[in-house]
DNA sequence: TTACATGCAAAGTATTTGCTTCGCT
DNA sequence: AGCGAAGCAAATACTTTGCATGTAA
């Protein structure tokens, strides 16, 4: 993998950027600064990263595909509410990487998971409106 | 939801269909009968029939949503070598399951996932060629 | 200098939608 | 009769690719 400009402007951008940014996402950050680039080599560079375990692929079910800079294990979680990504990890998401370890059949070599519930922020959000419905 | 014969085709057809189709697939086999019936048509009402619960939606990561006649608990598999989607269940399937609802974080309410292995034809398969070279 | 990377436009894949017409109920 | 559904083509969303040119090693 060849050193160029534009690698260590989106590896740039991708480390600054906090969440979980599209292609598309870091092309709009990138592209005031640098009017040349095109969303092809964010697309292609991206996926470099994640080929060769630099940065990880999300897949979103009914959505763009999301890169996340957390190489360690842990699982990922939708907001019903708000549609953000989250990272997640917990005692209780090991036991379930344990559990799917144990599967016997299929010689089951990896998975992916996605939660979707509500995140911290949504959570409180709906007891304010709950507690008082003009809350916004 | 309206009575059609278009519905009614394509629910045989999908009741006919081994495995998993795509609306592609099933397309294709109600297509030489029905050459009137279009694709976004076929479309429409599997995901009519999805949304009333009436079928299941297996959304594949970087292909084309299946749909799946069996509506009882159990978790996907897509075997690596040849790409097919299995269902999958067993007693270690349900512990995980049970683990995923001891997740406390997130108020998770639902998720999605996808087992990646070998299945039984192509570990036979695969067996045969370490035995053999010259079997194909 | 040469092979890989970029820019750009075009194509690809999967799916949805606008709009007119059709046909259940 | 009225309104949801079908047919068709076009649009959409996301991503990849072909090809000429640029540039790191």
């Amino acid at each position: 993998m060849r050193q160029t400009k534009q690698k260590r402007y989106i590896m740039e951008a991708f480390q600054n950027y906090h969440g979980h940014p599209t292609a598309e996402e870091l092309y709009a950050v990138l592209s005031p600064k640098h009017p040349r680039l095109s969303l092809a080599t964010v697309y292609r560079n991206l996926n470099q990263f994640a080929d060769k375990g630099m940065i990880n692929r999300v897949i979103i079910p009914n959505g763009p595909t999301r890169f996340d800079s957390i190489l360690d294990f842990h699982y990922h979680a939708i907001c019903e509410e708000c549609g953000e990504l989250f990272d997640i990890d917990s005692p209780e998401i090991r036991a379930v990487d344990e559990a799917i370890h144990n599967i016997k059949a299929f010689n089951v070599s990896n998975y992916k998971i996605m939660l979707y519930g509500t995140c911290d922020l949504c959570k409180v959000k709906s007891q304010h409106l709950h507690e008082n419905p003009s809350f916004n």
